[in-house]
DNA sequence: CGTACTAGTCTTTTT
DNA sequence: GACTAGTACG
């Protein structure tokens, strides 16, 4: 009996074939994990290959953690030697060591978004960029999506040509990378483009590395962008022992670079690659799979792949639709309150996943008040709080003193009297010079016009000074509780945000027991390698297994996670999908969300309820949406509770909701199907038609529509509720839902023949205006985009 | 130089 | 609606 037995016969396949390129396409569920867990065994164990010949490489350090300790528990001995890292860590690793080959410093520090953004806007001004007409997040977009490609300045502006906005950009990415290059900070993907760059430049560096990594594993290979697909391809190039596992029907990273294509295509660039697929799934029940599968089906763009398990049907997919978001926040945390109370489920064995942040809050009210314990992945991030990121500039500033950025943030946390005026001329000085603005700060009396300033800075140079000094003989925990005294942090925090104040201190311990821990499990302590883990980290890391809570967080942060129990809250086109992908002319976009969805229903091991709201407020404006197609896509016999409007009839008729939905959802600029922005009459047939599922009476909306200890709320059909019904009574609300709805049907200013402007086609010429009855329909000629029809209440063209 | 108010933006997802 | 950055004023 070994422990290989209890693998099927795909799983072993993978398992026994350690050399030569392999793809394994990896279905939800199907134990990948398991298998790259027990190749490493196999490979230590029986085919005598040396641990550290070996690299697994993840994408968040919870799923190398998890894989380091399975392995660990596999391995009798060694598996400590192996590289058991994401991405970023084990590039982060490399270039400590090799940085100084291709003109960084090695201590260099790592830049997160919001440093990106600073450095950006700095360089936006100083290139004197109009921001209004070219936002610095569209640029700092365009730099990473760059990076992600591997194009590096130069090559972006040899692109750009003669294109105004794009050689701006090009400007703008020159600047910034000249920017991180003097701060020695690298943004997170330099972290990978230039390990590439070191390979490249460097190949008795990268042959090095490839002596060391013989046998290269990668997870989640779906989500891999071109670097991080050229980098694990330099790496494997000499001994093309390489095994990627993924599944193309997870791909959800799109936005960030991934390439699907790096999977899709994996034996055009390895033709002798070893194809396995792994479809026996030990996740979920056959009700609950057949659905995934269901959906999964709409995808042009795939490999053909069905999961099965041996698992008994199950429990049917529950559906329900309500009339407010509020209701249906109230609905899960009741029925998620009945199941721990019935004994059906423990509060950790339950998760409620949507599709932005912005949904949790109404999800999370509910839970307070129904004093249900749950865990918030996501939203603001730890690091990226004030107080926090406050502390941490200082520890920066102690560290690397090269870190402008860091330096100027705390320069005046708390106040010490050295304002904007004086902080511009020291950087004036440090331009100048070419020297760092920290170096500047310490040549006071060679800066000119300073005045009394001058003392300030001198004052605040030698408090960080003595702080380094004691730096060199103190231990981290103790050098921590020395800045917070000679800072006096706490009592500023106090002065400033009474309100706060408590809150935030409560971060500052938290960070302090992050440093505390960090001390006591590294080898060899360092501040840099603190600064560098906490750079690192991202929310899922810190989830705590086996608390007894109910989890909250988007779809993306729950891939690679099961629970028994599964929420997917707002299911409504619009939402999720959402709305920027609908506007997509691009179908691929849809693709995206629908894995999305597939990873959604594929992450319930026995139940999922899927609930979506008729009505919900959304940045201040009330939207209506209909049922989300992806619920509509799951096959009637697998689902019970409210109806779901099918998909058949959706398609076909030609007046039905959803026909006329599509039909202007795909032409919609922005924002959402409020009230506010919606021209015509036909607002009740177009939202609220009873035929999308059963509207409730309105008497019920807002209100507890579950009495007490009664957890399912009774649906009644009404035959049909008319906007003149509706209206009063969405402008009352209940729960901050006060927004009116001023429908309008907004008379056009422009006429055939006019010149006009759209937010994302741009300028255009109008060709033909046609009355329809609750619209017009408009034909722009873009100068740009090309021909487009439109309907007038959703384009929002301006004459020009 | 620091504070208080206003205007603008945001909300798709994140290592 | 909430948060943030920018501006005007004390």
């Amino acid at each position: 009996m070994s422990k290989y037995d209890t693998l099927n016969p795909q799983q072993k396949e993978a398992v026994f074939q350690c050399e030569g390129p392999m793809l394994i396409l990896a279905g939800a569920g199907s134990g990948k994990t398991r298998v790259l867990t027990h190749r490493i065994a196999y490979m230590i164990e029986t085919q005598g290959i040396k641990p550290w010949n070996i690299l697994a490489i993840t994408f968040t350090n919870k799923a190398a953690e998890e894989m380091r300790i399975r392995v660990d528990d596999l391995v009798g001995y060694g598996a400590d030697q192996i590289w058991v890292s994401t991405f970023h860590s084990a590039c982060v690793r490399i270039l400590r060591r090799y940085i100084n080959l291709i003109g960084y410093e090695t201590t260099f520090t790592i830049y997160d978004g919001d440093d990106q953004k600073s450095v950006i806007k700095d360089v936006c001004k100083r290139l004197e960029i109009d921001t209004k007409s070219l936002k610095e997040r569209t640029i700092l977009g365009a730099i990473s999506s760059a990076k992600d490609e591997l194009i590096s300045p130069e090559e972006f502006t040899r692109n750009a040509g003669s294109d105004f906005k794009m050689s701006k950009i090009a400007e703008a990415y020159v600047e910034y990378q000249k920017t991180l290059r003097k701060n020695n900070a690298l943004d997170f993907d330099d972290l990978i483009c230039k390990t590439v760059e070191l390979f490249q430049r460097r190949p008795d560096v990268l042959e090095q590395y490839q002596e060391r990594f013989r046998y290269i594993m990668v997870d989640e290979y779906q989500d891999t962008n071109t670097a991080q697909f050229e980098l694990i391809h330099l790496l494997a190039g000499k001994y093309r022992n390489l095994c990627v596992v993924g599944d193309d029907d997870q791909s959800i990273y799109k936005f960030r670079g991934a390439n699907i294509h790096n999977i899709l295509d994996f034996e055009k660039y390895f033709k002798e690659a070893i194809v396995i697929k792994l479809e026996q799934n030990y996740r979920s029940t056959q009700n609950i799979l057949d659905a995934a599968n269901a959906v999964i089906r709409h995808n042009e763009e795939r490999k053909e792949k069905a999961l099965w398990t041996s698992k008994g049907a199950g429990e049917k997919l529950h559906f329900r639709q309500f009339d407010s978001a509020y209701e249906e926040a109230q609905f899960i945390a009741y029925d998620i309150k009945k199941k721990d109370r019935m004994g059906d489920a423990t509060y950790g064995q339950c998760a409620v996943l949507y599709r932005t942040n912005a949904q949790s809050r109404l999800i999370e009210e509910q839970f307070v008040q129904e004093n249900i314990p749950y865990n918030l992945v996501g939203g603001v991030n730890f690091y990226s709080r004030k107080e926090i990121k406050d502390i941490l500039a200082y520890l920066k500033t102690l560290d690397n003193g090269r870190d402008d950025l860091a330096v100027k943030r705390i320069i005046n946390v708390p106040k010490r009297g050295i304002g904007a005026t004086t902080i511009a001329k020291v950087d004036n000085y440090a331009l100048f010079e070419e020297i760092s603005f920290y170096d500047a700060l310490t040549a006071v009396d060679r800066i000119p016009g300073l005045g009394k300033s001058g003392a300030k800075l001198t004052a605040f140079v030698s408090e960080m000074e003595n702080l380094k000094a004691r730096a060199q003989v103190y231990s981290l925990r103790e050098l921590f509780q020395q800045l917070l005294d000679i800072t006096k942090y706490f009592d500023y925090l106090e002065e400033t945000d009474e309100e706060n104040a408590e809150d935030r201190i409560e971060n500052i311990e938290e960070l302090r027991n992050k440093l505390i821990a960090y001390e006591e499990n590294a080898e060899e302590p360092t501040l840099s390698g603190f600064l560098e883990e906490v750079a690192l980290v991202a929310d899922i890391d810190s989830v705590e297994d086996g608390a007894e809570k109910v989890l909250l967080m988007t779809l993306h942060g729950a891939k690679g996670l099961e629970f028994e129990q599964v929420y997917l809250a707002g299911l409504e086109d619009g939402i999720f999908p959402s709305f920027m992908s609908m506007m997509e002319e691009d179908p691929t976009a849809i693709e995206e969300e629908r894995r999305l969805a597939y990873v959604g229903i594929t992450r319930a091991k026995e139940d999922l309820t899927i609930t979506c709201a008729r009505m919900r407020m959304l940045h201040g404006e009330t939207q209506y949406n209909p049922v989300s197609r992806f619920v509509r896509e799951i096959p009637e016999a697998l689902i019970e509770g409210d109806e779901v409007p099918s998909q058949r009839r959706s398609t076909q008729s030609s007046y039905g909701s959803y026909g006329t939905y599509r039909e202007t959802g795909s032409y919609r600029e922005s924002g959402t199907y409020a009230s506010k922005t919606y021209g015509g009459s036909s607002q009740s047939s177009l939202f609220l038609d009873d035929s999308m599922g059963n509207v409730r009476p309105t008497g019920g909306f807002g209100k507890s529509t579950t009495t007490t200890g009664v957890v399912k709320p009774k649906v009644t059909v009404k035959p049909k509720v008319t906007a003149a019904e509706n209206k009063p009574f969405i402008a009352k609300g209940v729960g901050g839902l006060t927004k009116g709805s001023a429908f309008s049907t907004g008379s056009l200013e422009y006429a055939e023949g006019d010149r006009v402007s759209h937010i994302k086609f741009g300028a255009g010429t109008v060709r033909a205006i046609v009355k329809e009855p609750k619209d017009y329909k408009v034909t722009v000629e873009f100068d740009g985009a090309g021909t487009k029809i439109m309907y007038a209440a959703f384009a929002k063209l301006k004459k020009i």
